[in-house]
RNA sequence: ACCGAAAUGGCGGAACUGGUAGACGCGCUGGACUCAAAAUCCAGUAACCUUUAAAGUUGUGUGGGUUCGAGUCCCACUUUCGGUACCA
């Protein structure tokens, strides 16, 4: 009887959700393992391979934790508000809630099926509102506090407000975005509404313009996914940067902290260096350049202000406010509609463009600070109104893109570093000597830099600064499916909060979710919701995706708590996540707003610790292959080509049209097509092209005159597993037909965890073979296989003891990989030697526990086991059993390997090295030459050097 | 354009701090069992050169370098993947 997968897997689920042999317990007397994995977004397309990579890492460390004799955290829940479900609604009128609820049950039944050691119980899903009352709550927080950056941590605003009115704002530190002046006397004559306007410079959560993607045509604001090549992907309509008030969370106020406890991480030094680089610390100054024939001041940031006597002229971004201003007259209508090309065009294409810059001029001129000469004000989008000040003093001669801009339009570039000693030198080097350049001529450019600061400083027209990348996180969304924001709006605009009690706002149901006027979130329609009793206006954004799974891993701790977002007593003791598993997309946005909730929540003394994850390793993504089929360019009524004719058009006429996996044959490989049937199922599915033609290298035919044997080759890419592209593959047919062990089995030997790769199931039947082998250790021809009591033999040890240590070191090394391969070779080795022992097969057993689940559960049961084998202790290997007596060593030849020479362990060194040269492989390469050295590496190799 | 990662047989991959390249598995070839097939088991399998063997040569994306010795370290590059609200 072959080993039944079906009948065993629903036998021991069911047990093992009677018998709770997962429910976690805060059980304090023991030690905890906290191990997690980014939690899924809940698609229409269901759970995917991919997803199943980390989340069966996970669960392996999980059981082997707990067989190691750890109270292990690992939990599972759904980060189920977001855009799609929205987009499916506004498609098909289906509410967010069904659907993601659909969706939820399914992937929750998928997961069950891949055997996966989850305490329901503890389950999140940010969408309901026992659980977005607290991610609710902690904006409250967020908009009560502000920053003191001398103490570096979150205050009371409160606090803030009494100082003002007794000292103004004068010599306060307060981390803020205005540097407005007042006294108390100002203070405590300001209106209402006018505090409220100065508080939301302090606030962590806080109002403020930016720019969104604005569709005119489709009267809403888009997320950059539903922009293709600077249109919508709906429509294709021109999408263009519109200023909007939006809430946003003053990360930049945490930008050192996020930064210096990198450090204490473990994580991967990449990673690390990702964050960093987001961070983007730079520091230089800030300098007030004077305009002419104007009151006002152009303020700039540099990191070079060393190079200030290279300035030729000033940038400002399209945005920049004081564009109306330093528009000439004669420069109107240049300036506009410059400024119109520049709207159209997202941020990346505007950094991409290096190569061909472009600009205009204003009319207007700075006054260089020490020269006094006119300096031109030019407008590029170069300059990103987003950082620093949005405007640069440009020194070409000193800048790849200042040079590249000052080229285009002939403006002078300014030598004012001597580079001629430095070899390789590059324009942007911070090396050399200062030249032409007054008061900093002879300094070393490091010198220079603090030189021109304290000169700056002691004028009075700027001061050092520290700048960062970073920037404060848009927190609004004019969308329905997110979390409402607890906020209500007075008659005169004035932003008032919730109180805590006041919680859980709940959203609105909707019987249509439609976007409002001027780009309004679809609550407009939510009618008498948006009116309070006491006559107040509710806010009508909703919060982003990132709200709820920024503090997620803290709800599991006390996932049911209706008093607190989670008790301190749980958060003591499960205190931080000892091992994060998830996907390198999230390597900055996620993971740097959890890490900055956390800390603000630790300021607040509401968490035990302030960084969240201790350990976090990114696994690699399962791609799919992407099968495209070939259109040609404004073809009528549509004409397809195979792929295998592409060289015969240009690359831009033609586009690559994404088809259903299902209707290739031979499917990621060269051989890829669509047949005659192929075709018929690809236009029963995209009507639109009903008549379009098909073309191979033997003719054009039109759907029905297709004739036998024709193909049409596909373009095979590989990517993203994604519904958008059609290849997405479930984990439920490959566990119908092999089992969720050998699936499990299967993903992990794939290769190492880190790594991405397409899907592919050529190499499962190894899998599944190893586990009919190892079944057929017990189970011979249905039958029990008779066990032998006796004690274990030495070679048998070995064998068992070689797998142990292997094992125990893989999985700490998160190699789950090779572990598969240990157990392929143990078990082969344990069949060749006949083994029928059962203290080795039983601890056989439950070394596999945490790999195979079910397969070692059932072995277990028939073993006479007692309970569940996911509680028992896991294998130590003994190293007595694994010493050798003899060795093999490597001899090379001037490092190449010739031969392999056996020789007892205990053999000296030295006679290893004398007899080694008298050996007769050595000598016949020897022949005439002199030897001149021997290196022997204890244990490794011996290399003779002639 | 920028940040990060990866590249090893026909394929997925192994090789811990520089020390036997190709473990394990797939595929392929041959054999055993069978009327036959499936399943199972056994053997072989980097390329090249010698038609066997032995021996040898070349080989870890490309080009250089360091070393007795490089898949592993250094420099430059190519391609692929992931990310990008954003270079001062």
């Amino acid at each position: 009887m072959e080993y039944r997968h079906q009948e065993i897997e629903s036998k021991w689920k069911k047990y093992w959700i009677e018998n709770e042999t997962y429910k976690v317990n805060n059980e304090f007397s023991k030690p905890k393992y906290y191990i997690l994995d980014m939690f899924p977004y809940p698609s229409g397309a269901g759970l995917h391979v991919g997803h199943p990579l980390g989340y069966i890492a996970s669960d392996i460390v999980a059981r082997y934790m707990r067989m190691k004799g750890y109270n292990v955290l690992h939990p599972m829940g759904f980060d189920a508000f977001g855009l799609p479900a929205e987009q499916y609604a506004i498609q098909t009128g289906v509410h967010p809630l069904t659907s993601t609820m659909d969706n939820i049950r399914r992937y929750k039944q998928q997961l069950e099926n891949i055997g996966m050691n989850y305490d329901w119980d503890r389950q999140v899903i940010t969408c309901e509102k026992n659980y977005y009352r607290w991610t609710q709550w902690i904006f409250l927080q967020l908009f009560n506090h502000y920053y003191d950056p001398v103490d570096q941590k979150a205050r009371s605003l409160d606090e803030l407000i009494t100082v003002f009115e007794k000292k103004g704002n004068i010599g306060c530190n307060a981390f803020t975005s205005e540097e407005l002046q007042f006294t108390a006397e100002d203070w405590n004559g300001f209106s209402d509404a006018r505090k409220d306007h100065i508080l939301m410079n302090y606030r962590l959560a806080y109002r403020k313009e930016s720019h969104v993607n604005w569709c005119e045509a489709l009267g809403t604001v888009l997320a950059n996914d539903e922009i293709k090549d600077g249109v919508s992907e709906r429509g294709g309509h021109p999408v263009e940067k519109k200023p909007m008030m939006q809430w946003a969370l003053r990360i930049t106020a945490y930008a050192d902290r996020l930064l210096q406890s990198l450090d204490h991480l473990e994580w991967s030094d990449s990673m690390k260096l990702m964050q960093s680089n987001w961070i983007g610390k730079s520091s230089g100054a800030e300098i007030n350049f004077k305009i002419k024939d104007h009151l006002t001041t152009l303020k700039i940031f540099t990191t070079r202000p060393d190079t200030i006597f290279g300035v030729s002229f000033m940038v400002i971004a399209p945005e920049h406010p004081l564009v109306d201003l330093l528009t000439s007259n004669h420069h109107q209508q240049d300036v506009k509609s410059y400024l119109e090309k520049s709207k159209l065009k997202t941020e990346r294409d505007r950094l991409s463009d290096t190569k061909q810059m472009s600009g205009v001029f204003t009319g207007s001129y700075c006054i260089h600070p020490f020269t006094g000469e006119d300096i031109p004000v030019w407008i590029s989008d170069y300059v990103l109104i987003e950082y620093g000040t949005g405007a640069i003093m440009a020194v070409p001669g000193h800048d790849q893109r200042d040079h590249a801009f000052a080229t285009t339009y002939s403006l002078p570039v300014l030598e004012v570093i001597d580079q001629s000693a430095i070899p390789n030198k590059d324009r942007e080097a911070k090396a050399g000597i200062v030249i032409n350049s007054d008061f900093l001529n002879g300094l070393a450019v490091s010198d220079a830099i603090e030189r021109s600061i304290s000169k700056i400083e002691e004028k009075g027209i700027g001061k050092r600064k520290n700048q960062y990348r970073l920037r404060d996180a848009n927190f609004s969304r004019q969308r329905y499916w997110g979390e409402p924001i607890p906020v209500v709006y007075n008659s005169e605009g004035q932003c008032i909060a919730l109180s805590p009690d006041q919680l859980p706002l709940e959203l609105p149901p909707l019987s249509k979710i439609e976007p409002g006027q001027g780009g309004k979130s679809p609550l407009i329609h939510a009618g008498d919701w948006i009116k309070t009793q006491e006559g107040m206006t509710r806010e009508l954004d909703t919060m982003p995706g990132y709200a709820g799974s920024s503090w997620y891993f803290l709800r599991y701790m006390d996932p049911n708590n209706e008093e607190v977002f989670a008790s301190t007593e749980s958060m003591q003791y499960w205190r931080d996540v000892d091992l994060y598993i998830g996907g390198t997309e999230h390597a900055v946005g996620h993971l740097m707003y959890s890490r900055f909730w956390q800390k603000f929540l630790f300021d607040l003394g509401l968490v035990p610790v302030d960084e969240p994850f201790k350990k976090l390793v990114n696994q690699g993504m399962i791609q799919g292959i992407i099968e495209n089929i070939l259109l040609v360019k404004n073809s009528q009524p549509g004409q397809f080509i195979s792929a295998a004719m592409a060289d015969q058009f240009q690359q831009d006429q033609l586009v690559a049209i994404p088809v259903h996996v299902g209707f290739v044959n031979n499917y990621n490989s060269a051989d890829a097509h669509l047949d005659a049937n192929g075709i018929n199922e690809f236009v029963r599915w995209k009507p639109d092209y009903a008549n379009a033609v098909f073309t191979d290298l033997n003719g054009t035919y039109s759907l029905k005159e297709i004739p036998e044997g024709f193909k049409i080759m596909t373009r095979s890419e590989v990517g993203k597993m994604s519904k958008r592209y059609h290849n997405v593959v479930n984990p439920d047919d490959v566990i119908a037909e092999y089992g969720a062990d050998v699936f499990r089995m299967y993903e992990m030997f794939l290769g190492p965890l880190q790594d991405s790769k397409p899907w592919d199931t050529k190499g499962i039947t190894g899998v599944a073979g190893f586990i009919k082998k190892y079944y057929r250790l017990f189970y011979h021809d249905g039958q029990k296989v008779l066990l032998s009591d006796a004690n274990p033999d030495k070679e048998h040890l070995k064998i068992l003891h070689t797998c142990i240590k292997k094992i125990n070191e893989d999985i700490g090394n998160l190699s789950l990989n090779t572990c598969i391969s240990s157990f392929m070779i143990c078990v082969n080795e344990l069949r060749r030697t006949s083994c029928n022992n059962k203290l080795i097969l039983k601890d056989l057993n439950l070394l596999l526990a945490p790999f195979a689940p079910f397969i070692t559960e059932e072995i277990h049961a028939s073993l006479g086991g007692d309970g569940s084998v996911h509680h028992q202790t896991y294998p130590q290997h003994n190293d007595s059993f694994l010493t050798e007596d003899n060795i093999s060593y490597p001899v090379c030849i001037n490092g190449k390997k010739r031969f392999e020479w056996t020789v007892p362990i205990d053999k000296p060194q030295l006679e290893l090295e004398k007899e080694v040269l008298l050996l007769e492989e050595v000598q016949k390469w020897i022949s005439e030459q002199t030897i001149k050295k021997v290196i022997l590496v204890p244990g490794r190799m011996i290399n003779v050097v002639i």
